[in-house]
DNA sequence: ATGACGACAAACTGTCGA
């Protein structure tokens, strides 16, 4: 089974690439981040032409994640409570017997920004809404476009970016409080030394040049784990494809046994 | 190296992204 992660940067630009994508890697499960978009702009029957249920929370413009499954899907939880006004940014769903979340976690923007401490505060709140209700034993993930670079390794330069947004140790206690829940980075524990990003700038040639940041994760619980053969970053679907123009991430994604 | 790119809403420019 493939489970994957992706911020495809606006649904409306990015279907047909993401059908593309969907055909040629055929994951059983994905969190979607950032469609930009509202549930009833999402074309849910193309997407069951694919073999894909879909649940969504959305919004207009801004924000939005779904999770598309090729099995059964039955919605837990739509939005972070508490953390209404930050937009559309967590669902839950119950899926191929995955207790299965999908997050866009705020930017933040500058650390001089009033978006900066709200981003602090919606991590508190990500992590006492899971907190209250993660089982010990269960098969969780937790996944997306988390926004933050948790160590040196995730970041293209650590010198000079430390300190700044995604690189705030007020940032990387955030993540490690959410690990903290019970979660492992199934990127890190498969490749504790390897340098690997999931978001590149559009501007500058970033992605030619690799300056990039990991901020991109698949979380998940020891049960879910132990079940994992292999965890790649999608790097070749950072590239154009026949003309159409790619997200700024890659797709994460992980194999998992039996 | 902070400009370069790209999406979106609304309007042909401004805001946001990370």
């Amino acid at each position: 089974m493939l489970i994957a992660t992706w911020n495809i940067n606006g649904l409306g630009a990015r279907f047909e690439f993401l059908v593309y994508w969907l055909k040629a890697r055929r994951p059983d499960v994905v969190g979607l981040q950032e469609l930009k978009a509202t549930a009833d702009n999402v074309p849910i029957p193309a997407l069951e032409d694919l073999g894909y249920h879909a649940a969504v929370c959305g919004q207009k413009a801004w924000n939005g994640v779904a999770v598309l499954s090729r099995h059964p899907i039955e919605e837990v939880q739509s939005g972070l409570p508490g953390e209404e006004e930050a937009g559309a940014r967590l669902l839950r769903v119950k899926t191929a017997g995955l207790d299965f979340t999908t997050v866009y976690c705020p930017n933040g923007k500058d650390i001089d920004h009033l978006d900066y401490p709200r981003k602090l505060a919606w991590f508190d709140s990500l992590r006492d809404y899971l907190g209250g209700s993660l089982g010990a034993d269960e098969s969780a993930v937790l996944c997306g476009d988390f926004n933050i670079a948790p160590t040196r390794l995730d970041t293209h330069d650590e010198d000079r970016l430390a300190g700044g947004i995604h690189h705030t140790e007020a940032e990387r206690e955030r993540f490690r409080a959410l690990l903290d829940l019970g979660f492992v980075d199934l990127f890190r524990e498969l490749h504790p030394e390897t340098v690997k990003f999931s978001w590149w700038d559009y501007r500058f040639g970033a992605f030619h040049r690799n300056l990039g940041l990991r901020i991109d994760f698949l979380l998940a619980t020891e049960a879910v784990r132990e079940r994992v053969q292999e965890v790649e970053t999608d790097r070749d679907y950072r590239k154009k494809k026949e003309g159409l123009i790619a997200s700024d991430h890659a797709p994460v994604m992980a194999r998992l046994g039996a």
